[in-house]
DNA sequence: ATAAACCTGACTAAAATAGTCAAGTATCTT
DNA sequence: AAGATACTTGACTATTTTAGTCAGGTTTAT
């Protein structure tokens, strides 16, 4: 079980974004720089934060991002369901009826994959930028 | 964020071991046929349990494998440990003081990695097979 | 005009996963 | 003693996923 980067870049990004971001927007050149991370990597990181709205663009010189919500309203589950790093724990689909194996009825672990999918997804519910954020602040001091 | 196959058939394979484990040894084909994981797989999977003592072997015609350890005694946390199916979610190295981006600090995220993956880890801590083989048992009747 | 910065889609190298395959060795049953 | 069953080991491979790169745009402030 291993937390892929695309999921990791994301939240440094925004944690990045979120210090920074008070009337004039961040580029993504800026966070890149700082963050250490490949500009055409955050630029497909950010066109899917995008269109999941958790920040709006500015073009032009001078543009860049900006949060479009709160951070304290921004989740750590909204960035990731929005760059499709999914908790996923069962090996058949939910949905059906069916088991892993083809069978008709459900494995012999399937309940408890799916009580570890809830329990990490607690941890992504709870935590919002805002408390990233001020973390990184509190430890700088 | 995903469990990998592997991890996933150790658990399974050990939670069919349990429920049929009196006196005699279960083989690895009944497993396979219960189950529906490749014999070879499996093969493979419980030789690394044999090494982290989880499981005795019994070689031989009506040969197989039993468990070296009450059920009870077998977190979900040393099986996987055992097939090497490690909950990794920093990228840098741990004991090392540098940061993931080469950096001598460690990156704005790190602290929360390293809370998800204790947060992670509690789980696979409390569970032992024995609570598994229970909730299966309760499930049937 | 021009440069900064966003935008898009296609492409690819490398790593990890999920097995398969082959050739054993040990032990029980008959 | 023979044969069958089942463990044991190591090497090999196809597929998928990841983690980017690359090339070519478009928009807008100055
Ligand atoms: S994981 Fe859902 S049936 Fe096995
Ligand atoms: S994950 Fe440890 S420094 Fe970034």
């Amino acid at each position: 079980m291993k937390l892929t980067s695309k999921g990791r870049y994301a939240v440094m990004a925004l944690v990045d974004l979120a210090r920074f971001d008070n009337i004039n927007p961040v580029s993504l050149r800026d966070i890149s720089l700082r963050q250490g991370i490949s500009l055409d990597y955050l630029e497909q990181i950010f066109s899917k934060l995008r269109k999941k709205e958790i920040v709006q663009s500015v073009r032009g010189t001078q543009g860049g991002y900006i949060l479009n919500k709160k951070a304290k309203e921004i989740k750590l589950i909204n960035i990731f369901e929005a760059v499709d790093e999914k908790v996923k724990t069962v090996q058949c689909k939910k949905e059906s009826k069916k088991g892993c194996n083809g069978k008709a009825v459900k494995c012999l672990t399937h309940n408890l994959w799916d009580e570890l999918e809830n329990h990490i997804n607690d941890f992504f519910d709870k935590k919002s930028l805002e408390d990233l954020v001020k973390d990184n602040s509190v430890r700088r001091v």
